[in-house]
DNA sequence: CGATTCTTTGAAAACAGTCAATCTGTGTGG
DNA sequence: CCACACAGATTGACTGTTTTCAAAGAATCG
């Protein structure tokens, strides 16, 4: 079950992790199974809970007064997901995560969390360069979304995540890119036609 | 000069910086000053170095193929600034970054600022929290781009960061928001009929 | 005061959203 | 095995927000 973490972080960092510091891992990051459609986290919680995908995939989002999901992030093997401000400053979140399929995670707490950062000082330096390319993502998302066209947002993502367009829905992947799935659907029948 | 660094990181950390710290991060942070349109960062270019707001503003955008300035980060007072991705990856930056007021920073190399990471640890953890703050903005920012009107994204500006609206030119607060400056005006003079 | 720079306003056009209906495939229970 | 429900995808007509283009008015600065 650790195996995919321990290989994650092992490609990560400098050296190979020792022993010692797998069975901490392992002792730290527990096993959660969601089935399809249950809830990682709700609105108005406290987020108890990083998570590691080991399988499946999930989905992030907001829901609005008349009752649109908004799609903000997707996550699968690999990913860390989670709402880590409302973790780490114990606010109630504002995003909804659910599995999108049936899911296992490896979930930390956030005293757990900073008891290995004190055991493993590894673990500062491998978060601080993870969170770095979050930012990278997430920078380039943002000005996506502000200077591109419908069309060249999709062309984008083939590029950069083409996995997802096999893995989610036209309408999961039409809310994540900040479109309609009427004009998701438009593009994509636009594009048949060359 | 250095001062305004070692106070912002004395706010951080849990404990004060002693004087060979001082010293070590006087050494590794130059002063670099730039006068108002002076380039920080040209696109095409690899980054060399990350910076510390001291005094001034500074614009960070893209420019299309028909010349518009597309604004993606504003930067003042105790900022850091400066485009990582290409720094750490020594990959070309897509972006310019210029002084939109006469500028005062203190800049690192990726050589200086490892040997800090090296030479003081909680330069890593440091470096991971504020990481993970701009995480927090960044996913806000792409949030609020995705699913607000026009008129919520400037309000919702108003809220966060009231300081850029005095600050900045409404054509610069436009672009920033994803919006023309024809529709930011727009909004303003419906919102004042109320 | 002349020259940028910034802001406002108007009219037309473009892009994407909404609403509604239909079509498709998939799977489940009777 | 069929019928039906359900989730997903498509299409059309219409609406609406924002952009674009153009011009002119205000403010600021050397």
């Amino acid at each position: 079950m650790h195996q995919g973490l321990i290989e994650y972080i092992n490609n990560k960092i400098a050296t190979k992790l020792n022993d010692s510091e797998i069975a901490q891992i392992k002792a730290v990051f527990k096993p959660k199974t969601l089935r399809k459609h249950q809830f990682f986290l709700e609105e108005g919680e406290v987020s108890k809970y990083g998570g590691f995908v080991i399988k499946g995939a999930l989905k992030q989002y907001t829901i609005d007064e008349s009752g649109k999901e908004n799609i903000i992030g997707l996550y699968v093997e690999n990913w860390w997901v989670g709402d880590r401000e409302s973790q780490m400053n114990n606010t109630p979140t504002p995003y909804y995560i659910d599995a999108f399929e049936n899911t296992e995670l490896l979930v930390v707490s956030k005293e757990d969390f900073v008891s290995l950062l004190s055991q493993m000082p590894f673990v500062s330096e491998l978060g601080r360069v993870l969170s770095e390319k979050r930012n990278f993502q997430l920078l380039r998302r943002l000005h996506a979304t502000q200077v591109m066209t419908a069309e060249q947002r999709l062309n984008d993502l083939e590029k950069t995540y083409p996995e997802f367009l096999q893995r989610f829905p036209q309408h999961i992947i039409a809310s994540y890119l900040g479109m309609t799935k009427e004009t998701l659907s438009r593009i994509r029948a636009n594009s048949l036609k060359k």
